[in-house]
DNA sequence: ACAATTTACTGATAATTATCATATTTTTAA
DNA sequence: TTAAAAATATGATAATTATCAGTAAATTGT
């Protein structure tokens, strides 16, 4: 199941693509593709990463665990993403653990191709930037939405993004099934809480369940409360 | 009062440092200096930036306010900092407001001389992606902060924050006076629960104060509230 | 210097959210 | 397949935090 990056397509999502073909030939010849098992980690907070990971499928989480044991998942990553850029660029371990959500297929680019790229074209380190000031601008929202939204509204909101960013299947369900705790550490609140209030979602036919998959039916009153109606 | 980039001294905290003399000449030829008094905004949520800020003096929040009267500061920038970089790299208005909590002087870079050294000298763009890096994992800390610790917990943190990065001045007191509406803005808890804490604090002798400013006594027994004890 | 306004503070109370206990369902693995 | 383990669900209660109301102190502008 090898292949070229040259002839990837998940590269179209990411900063890769602004490298040259002979950038891209390097990076080709030194990544190694792997398979992560659900609940198994990439990486883990603390750990010096020696490259970056691609994703090519399945979504890994980034989390942080506290002493208490709650896990604040920090952002959800899937196909195109590429995990770990922050820490090789500052030279420094990574303050986030990745764990996969799902079966994933991920390829490990040691950070040598990356750094080199970095310096020599400015076409991919923008690009790198870009990336970046998006992830930051995300970062400072969920900021801000979670110290001025209540855990209710916070809830609503983790659904539609859910959907647009991962899809729905074919019952209208959302493509990516999180267990409770993972949806209520993407929220920041208390797994019981984030049941509660999925019960009462479900009363009010927002949304529908069948075992951990969700399905959402009234997207208008979820943004409305979004929005604090 | 007008100066060179070429002599500033704040440039050697932030990415400029990393532009050639005849870029650094350009900048310097473009830039206009300002003064901001406080409490006037820099740019607001929403504005397109023509360019971005650099903070020769003074210290800036940078916040967003909610339909319910609710301002989360995400950052604190003072002398070096660059504002408004993710918005003219990203070519998208504002997510956030700049607003002066000092008085300020800052110089305005028009966003010109910022793309082109970005398309041009690697080594430039690799410098403003290592201090977003260095932003981004901030703002991780502060998602996971806000999300893991208690408002008391964050209290704490807040005072050893103001002090590690803003210093104290001749008489123990944080250099840095925020209003006790700011402090509660910062840490993401309302006014009065904030002005609670500190009369708490007071109490313990962790810190003293004096009208609006606030000196920090036990620092070793703030950070073990940090850390849960 | 003084009235007006803003900011700081305190108490009482309400609302939100977390925690603990426990039952039920689902998943996992022998 | 079936016992064990894990995840989901719900109730009762506690803890945290916000809100509202009102007073005191500090700042501001004239």
């Amino acid at each position: 199941m090898e292949s070229r990056c040259e002839n990837c397509i998940v590269r179209q999502f990411n900063s890769l693509r602004a490298m040259s073909k002979e950038e891209l030939k390097k990076v080709s010849d030194s990544k190694t593709t792997k398979t992560v098992k659900k609940g198994e980690p990439l990486f883990e907070e603390g750990d010096k990463l020696n490259g970056v990971y691609c994703v090519r499928n399945g979504v890994s989480k980034l989390s942080k665990l506290s002493a208490n044991g709650k896990d604040q998942i920090v952002k959800l990553a899937s196909k195109g993403e590429v995990l770990g850029q922050r820490s090789v660029i500052s030279q420094e371990s990574t303050n986030l653990s990745a764990i996969a959500v799902d079966d994933m297929e991920v390829c490990f680019i040691p950070k040598e191709s990356i750094n080199n790229t970095l310096q020599k074209n400015p076409n991919f380190t923008l690009e790198v930037l870009r990336h970046m000031a998006h992830d930051l601008k995300e970062a400072d929202d969920v900021i801000v939405n979670i110290s001025q939204k209540t855990v209710k509204q916070r809830m609503a909101e983790a659904f539609l993004y859910l959907k647009n960013n991962f899809g729905e299947d074919a019952d209208g369900f959302l493509a990516l099934t999180l267990s409770r705790e993972d949806i209520s550490n993407v929220v920041g609140t208390a797994t019981e809480s984030a049941i509660r209030i999925i019960s009462e979602f479900k009363k009010k036919g927002l949304i529908h369940t069948s075992g951990k998959k969700i399905g959402i039916k009234d997207e208008r009153k979820l943004l409305e409360m979004v929005e604090g109606f």
